[in-house]
DNA sequence: CCTCTGCGGAGAGGA
């Protein structure tokens, strides 16, 4: 039987007299929801759908005792934590049922929380190592890239592939990386033999027989442990753990030992039945010196005990309990002797700086409070933000398939169409889906590929490679799939934490000034006219030019932001600076790449602007010029280090091949929708830098409300008004068009630039005729009022009005293309897709940001109030308000839309 | 109450 529920009061931990003598015990008082207690005999959580529901008032509260070494873990618990008991057995006490542990139970706290495997590692080795690793991540190095190198020759010979040629293909696949460190193939691949050499002997010593059954790196999430990870390999049911390094000892490492347990705790939840480990010590190897030295060969097998499983959870637990409070580790809940550590430098220049306890003691003095200060908010923000990733995951088993599907978090119901397996090792997957079925999963998107559930199944992470009616999938191993899941990375939250650790450790004093306000930015004064037709944008250019700190530079709708960008990139390159080109989307990043190359044409050879980013993310037609990372890695490294423009979205700046690079100046577009850590993994890898974006559009992404919903953009526009230029003048909209959002988001500073941008309407359109129009629509701007269906996301009256007018414009003579439909909510967007033509453009508002249209249709999806978090945020009406060139129509319930003074102003200028 | 893009996954090792 399991119990679950969340912890409802303090808990204490006692000693006990019992007939086995002195025992431990905490009764924890636990509320208990309905389906929280499984019947007994139900040694696992139930595997239905549904799984625990959440926690209500109307729940019963209950007593759960922990035995002994349970109470450990029962120390961690705060009111509030949830906390789950396998194998408890139930006990009246004055008449009330309680719970207790037994001596299979295992106790998890807070267990959605999904720990990896390595964090426990790291952890089991020293908790401030787990910290110290979370907060500025693993540089590039050698042994580290030779380490996944042999992982990968290992992998693919357990799949049966030659192993020169697996040693051959997979260096050429870490060419950049191989080159930045100043590594040759050769020598690489005599490295990677030698320990590769190791195992296929070790493989070959008849081990490997018919009935061995290997399977090769398998991702493992247990829901009921808490914990996920990939194992290196699983033969006969046991996990065998991969080592590049040494180890004469007869045992293997405690370390490594702990890891084995932990994919051996996934495997158990899997079925197995667990109790015994291999690790594998590649570099011990020599299989020849094996007869004098008796056991030397790499393989250290060992036994598992109950002891080491529960373990482990109780280490699990701890991780889970200090993320859930926010704490930070010292290092003295580890025995670890600090003079042993690989990282006792570096853990002490962070504890000195942060002014944190630490065992291994201080250096140097504390960063500024402020830093401080500053560094603990956004700490504990993107934390959040990683709660929010694990929410994710929790939702993997709590959601039914269908719940998932309706959230577009999967493609359910697939029929699966064939396995076949690549070149390299690798399988291709294909399944069918029902035509309409939608999701969030786009092409290049890792997911989880699984056989009917993502936990509970067969499933692997694989990527999309296409994604039609039939979808093509590869992945390492074979998978019937008939189900994929958006797959919960915390790619990004890891790196925001690494920008900020960066910025705040690792940043220059001067930087820093600029960040925290001590010190006002500076500007080299620059007599030269870039731009002749428009005052502020050539004033841009020549503050970011000029900037010996940073310049700041905020256009609004239409104001040819863009093309400011190429003129300032191109003066710097002129000036033979080194120049890093940012946003947050590849979108982003491409249009000013685009820009930026036809300035740069007869500038430098075009060969010398790279753009660093994955395939499936770089447009098509920057794919020339987008950076391979397979190769040789003279040439890959010559290619990066020669360039003297790099293009990258600012994840990408984050990552170990970018923080190799260094450049005279960032610009970064889009600024305004970055958070302060995702700017900083741009602006950390230059001198200088320019921040370019609107923030009366939309502001950053986020998953939790917390300080990285304001813009390092939008604080520094405030702090530093002199060092910012606002571009006044739009060349997209009608004078009619703009005069809303210039008076409600600019002060009435936004203009039209010429005349012609002023007066443009329909008829400047070829065929288009504006008196085909019915008299309502002549107007640029129009309202049209529909009562509303009264539901929730969607309105079909607006949809089909929208229809309608479609049908009027086109009947005036415009194409489809020149129209686009905006629609706040996503259920709208594809209610509207039902009623109007396919080629005719329908997103939401936040996907409509950066282009432009011809013809606008915004349907508000609202009846009676403006309620909720979407209209709230005005950022929104400016941008879907000023997307059209000639024409905006607003489709919407008037009484509604008058209950917001805001939208009440909106209406009053549509009806003129 | 909603909007939703990124990312070579996770883990690789040094005594």
């Amino acid at each position: 039987m399991y119990v679950r529920g969340t912890v409802a009061d303090e808990v204490d931990v006692r000693s006990v007299s019992t007939s086995y003598g002195e025992s431990e015990l905490a009764e924890v008082p636990l509320r208990v929801a309905d389906d929280g207690i499984e019947p007994p005999g139900d040694a696992t959580p139930t595997l239905g759908d549904g799984g625990t529901a959440a926690i209500t008032d109307g729940d019963e509260t209950t007593t759960v005792t922990l035995w002994n070494k349970w109470t450990e873990s029962a120390e961690l618990l705060e009111p509030g934590m949830e906390l789950l008991v396998t194998n408890a057995k139930e006990e009246e006490y004055q008449g009330e049922t309680q719970y207790a542990t037994t001596g299979d139970s295992y106790v998890v706290v807070e267990p959605s929380f999904l720990v990896s495997v390595t964090s426990i590692r790291n952890w089991v080795e020293c908790p401030r190592l787990y910290y110290l690793n979370k907060l500025s991540g693993v540089p590039l190095n050698y042994p580290v890239v030779k380490g996944t190198l042999v992982h990968e020759v290992f992998g693919d010979l357990l799949r049966g592939r030659d192993l020169e040629e697996s040693i051959e293909a997979r260096i050429e696949e870490r060419g950049l990386q191989l080159g930045l460190l100043g590594e040759t193939p050769d020598a690489v691949a005599e490295d990677v033999r030698e320990n590769a050499t190791a195992i296929e002997g070790w493989l070959e010593q008849g081990r490997l027989t018919e009935d061995d059954n290997w399977r090769s790196e398998q991702l493992l999430i247990s829901e009921t442990f808490g914990i996920r990870g990939r194992a290196d390999a699983i033969r006969r049911g046991a996990p065998v753990e991969l080592k590049t390094g040494k180890n004469l000892k007869k045992e293997p490492r405690f370390k490594d030992k702990v890891q084995a347990a932990c994919y051996a705790l996934l495997l158990e939840e899997h079925g197995g039945d667990v109790d015994t480990g291999t690790l594998l010590y590649t570099k011990n190897s020599a299989l020849d010196r094996n007869e004098e030295t008796g056991d030397l060969t790499p393989a250290k097998d060992f036994s598992m005990g109950d002891g080491l499983l529960k373990y482990v959870v109780r280490l699990r637990n701890e991780i889970a309990a200090m993320e859930m409070s926010g704490d930070i580790p010292t290092g003295y809940e580890a025995d670890a002797k600090c003079e042993y550590c690989f990282e006792q430098d570096a853990c002490m220049v962070v504890s000195g700086r942060l002014d944190q306890e630490s065992k291994a003691g201080q250096i140097g003095q504390p960063l500024p409070e402020a830093e401080r200060e500053y560094f603990e908010r956004f700490y504990r923000a993107i934390e959040e933000e990683r709660h929010e990733v694990h929410r994710e995951y929790a939702k993997l088993w709590e959601q039914s398939a269908e719940e998932r599907a309706d959230d577009d978090r999967a493609l359910i119901d697939l029929e699966f169409v064939e396995k076949r397996p690549l070149e390299g090792s690798r399988w291709e997957l294909r399944a069918r889906r029902e035509g309409g079925a939608t999701s969030k999963l786009r092409e290049g998107d890792l997911v989880l590929a699984s056989d009917g559930h993502p936990v509970r199944g067969d499933s692997e992470l694989a990527r999309i490679e296409r994604l039609d009616d039939e979808i093509v999938l590869t992945a390492d191993e074979p998978v019937e799939v008939t189900r994929l899941d958006v797959y919960p990375s915390e790619l990004t939250t890891d790196r925001l934490l690494v920008a900020m650790h960066d910025a705040l450790l690792k940043g220059d004093e001067r930087r820093k000034d600029i960040l925290f306000g001590r010190s006002e930015p500076e500007f080299e004064a620059i007599d030269e006219t870039f731009i002749d037709n428009n005052e502020r944008q050539n004033e841009a250019v020549t503050k970011a030019v000029g900037a010996q700190d940073c310049a700041l530079i905020h256009g609004p709708p239409g104001t040819g932001k863009t093309y400011t960008i190429a003129q300032a990139i191109r003066a710097m390159v002129e000036r033979g600076e080194r120049v890093l080109l940012s946003a947050f989307t590849n979108r982003a990043v491409d249009n000013a790449l685009e820009a930026t190359l036809e300035q740069l044409e007869n500038v430098i050879d075009t060969d010398r602007v790279v753009r660093v980013g994955s395939e499936s993310g770089v447009r098509e037609d920057m794919e020339s010029h987008r950076l391979e990372r397979a190769g040789d890695p003279d040439d890959r490294v010559a290619k990066l280090q020669n360039a003297q423009v790099v293009a990258a979205t600012t994840a990408t700046c984050g990552s170990r091949v970018m923080k190799e690079q260094a450049f005279d100046v960032a610009l970064v577009d889009e600024a305004a929708q970055l958070t302060e850590p995702g700017t900083c993994a741009a602006i950390n890898l230059a001198e200088r830098f320019v921040l370019v974006g609107d923030h009366e559009q939309l502001p950053p992404v986020v998953r939790a409300e917390n300080d990285l919903t304001e813009s390092l953009f939008e604080r520094l526009v405030d702090l530093y008004p002199d060092a910012g230029v606002m571009l006044d003048r739009q060349y997209r909209m009608n004078q009619r068009i703009q005069a809303f959002a210039s008076t409600e988001f600019y002060d009435g500073q936004l203009r039209p630039a010429t005349p012609s941008v002023a007066g443009r309407t329909l008829d400047d359109l070829e065929g288009v005729s504006s008196e085909a129009l019915p008299a309502t629509l002549q107007d640029p701007v129009t309202f049209v009022g529909v009562e509303g269906d009264r539901s929730r996301y969607t309105d079909s009256e607006e949809a089909a009005r929208i229809a309608d007018l479609i049908e009027a414009y086109e009947a005036a003579g415009l194409e489809h293309s020149e129209i686009g439909v905006i629609a706040p909510f996503r259920a709208q967007v594809s209610e509207i897709s039902k009623h109007v033509p396919d080629d005719v453009a329908v997103d939401t508002v936040d996907r409509f940001q950066g282009s432009s249209q011809e013809v606008i249709i915004v349907s508000f999806t609202a009846t009676d109030t403006l309620e909720g978090p979407i209209f709230e945020d005005y950022r929104r009406i400016n941008v879907a308000l000023t997307r059209p060139k000639r024409a905006l129509v607003l489709v919407g319930d008037a009484q509604a839309l008058a209950s917001d003074p805001v939208y009440e102003r909106m209406l009053a200028w549509a009806r003129r």
